[in-house]
DNA sequence: CCAAGGCCTGAATG
DNA sequence: ACATTCAGGCCTT
């Protein structure tokens, strides 16, 4: 019996921060880097190991979020419309893969990818009665040849993804230091990973590193911006700058505040759904 | 600093 | 059918 606090995994889910879950009978099963949850929407019934990253950010203030990111008629629309939308808490490493392999993909081919990935390098596990391939560690794909990543149907992402997971696996790049940083501090780190551009280090910093102010401008979001925030934001090119990214997201977070990144979340699912486009 | 072009690839579009 | 475009960008010139 699902409460006001309730998440909505379809919802959530399907609002393009996660890619490896499937929907079997009233439960979402899905594969977050070493772990495998079962998720009802009260939460995780049932994990293949403790559930340390608290994958739900049971903690949170989620209601107190959204009340904060309701400045307007039009966010105020997409949070009535989209109870129980989440913000999830995800797996760095997958997180950082996953999004470097968004980049000029639809939903539906990263997905593809990631399955790939996770059935070449990743272990085979049981789970729940059901078979699963877990995320793979970042030295399994950093020593394997990049003909062999590119066969997950990567295509020129593949040597991004090479060197990502080297620098994770050499700790170069150390995700839990980073997310001790501040919101600057983080993204210049994510920044310097091959792959990693605006949009990407802020889904990165949103999805698995507890940057709430991160939002991520990709093509829905600006034209969803366009659409309903054309005096305020004017943005008038469909693809933007560095420099314009920077000028804008500091805008965005004067007005929508230090919860910025769930505005995001709510405004782009609403727009694909306008769109009518294809989820998981 | 900005603009333009290329990049893998499969699904969608004409 | 077959060509072209598009898809949750990034990097180099």
């Amino acid at each position: 019996m699902p409460g006001p606090g309730a998440i909505n995994l379809d919802f959530t889910v399907n609002s393009g921060q996660v890619f490896l879950w499937r929907k079997d009978g009233a439960f979402w099963y899905g594969v977050n880097g070493q772990n495998v949850l079962k998720c009802g929407s009260g939460g995780v019934v049932k994990s293949r190991l403790p559930d340390e990253g608290d994958f739900f950010r049971t903690g949170e203030d989620t209601e107190g979020m959204t009340r904060s990111i309701s400045r307007d008629r039009i966010t105020k629309k997409s949070v009535m419309r989209y109870p129980g939308l989440r913000l999830l808490r995800q797996d760095p490493f997958q997180c950082c893969i996953s999004f470097i392999s968004s980049s000029n993909a639809s939903i539906q081919k990263i997905r593809s990818g990631l399955e790939g990935l996770c059935r070449k390098f990743g272990d085979r596990v049981s789970f729940d009665g059901r078979e699963f391939f877990l995320f793979p560690e970042p030295a399994r794909i950093a020593g394997a040849p990049v003909g062999e990543i590119r066969k997950c149907g990567l295509g020129y992402r593949s040597e991004y993804v090479r060197q990502a997971s080297g620098m994770v696996a050499k700790k170069v790049v150390d995700f839990e230091e980073i997310r001790g940083l501040d919101y600057c501090g983080a993204k210049e780190q994510l920044r310097a990973v091959p792959g990693v551009g605006n949009k990407v280090a802020d889904c990165i910093l949103l999805f698995s590193l507890d940057k709430t102010e991160a939002f991520p401008l990709d093509r829905w979001v600006i034209r969803v911006l366009q659409k309903y925030y054309p005096d305020r934001f004017e943005i008038r090119t469909r693809s933007i700058t560095d420099r314009q990214y920077g000028l804008l997201h500091r805008k965005i977070v004067d007005y929508f505040g230090p919860y910025a990144g769930y505005a995001q979340q709510f405004l782009f699912k609403m727009e694909r759904e306008d769109g009518m486009k294809k989820w998981l």
